[in-house]
DNA sequence: TTGGTATATCGGGAAAAGTCGATATACATT
DNA sequence: AATGTATATCGACTTTTCCCGATATACCAA
């Protein structure tokens, strides 16, 4: 993954925000019926209510964090949920302390 | 200053590799005649030869790293040195470590 | 004070990102 | 099969970023 790509996706306020929230689900969203936050993260329609950007904007949003592999996405039945890359975030922090 | 502003800096390839070289300033850089790397940093000129772009280019984006308290900026005589942050870089590896 | 060098700032054209609404796709339910 | 819901993709428009050349500013030397 090309570390401009990373710092990009990294580049936009709601993204960051989006990042921070899947960090502590439950203290951000709301309950999930059949769907465990740890587990399999936080499904699109719950970040956009969150978020208040349309739709397309959010699913975009998303895919661009998996991309830069900050998140990742397990799809069960028409939800894909969302949670934090954990390996992604680590080799962030090592770039960081590495090279810059 | 803002965390978006501080990705933003950090999402353009040179700039990336300037953070990179002013790690290391003597393995990156020839000597410089009045000034030590340590001390001061490296002046305007000498990153943009080793970048290849453009004066005016290089020197905003020297500015936009300031910006992001990534690099200080000494100015000497006509000259201007750039070396790291380290305090901004260390808030910034925090932000990655307790935000994200 | 005149000229030379280093850096900063300005103005602009091309490319990329932000964001939307509309539409497509995938799956579930009846 | 038909409808409904969740998500992804497309097309378009606006704003921002990239990067340049030209010009301004700051400082030094003769």
């Amino acid at each position: 993954m090309d570390q401009v790509e990373i710092f990009k996706a990294l580049s936009n306020k709601t993204r960051l925000q989006i990042l921070n929230w899947l960090k502590q689900p439950a203290e951000n969203f709301p309950e999930q019926p059949n769907a465990d936050f740890e587990n399999v993260g936080v499904c699109v329609g719950q970040i956009q209510n969150k978020a208040g950007l349309s739709q397309s904007t959010i699913s975009e949003y998303l895919s661009i964090l998996q991309r830069a592999d900050l998140v990742c996405a397990t799809r069960v039945g028409q939800w894909t949920y969302y949670k934090r890359n954990k390996e992604g975030l680590e080799k962030l922090s090592e770039i960081i302390n590495t090279e810059l």
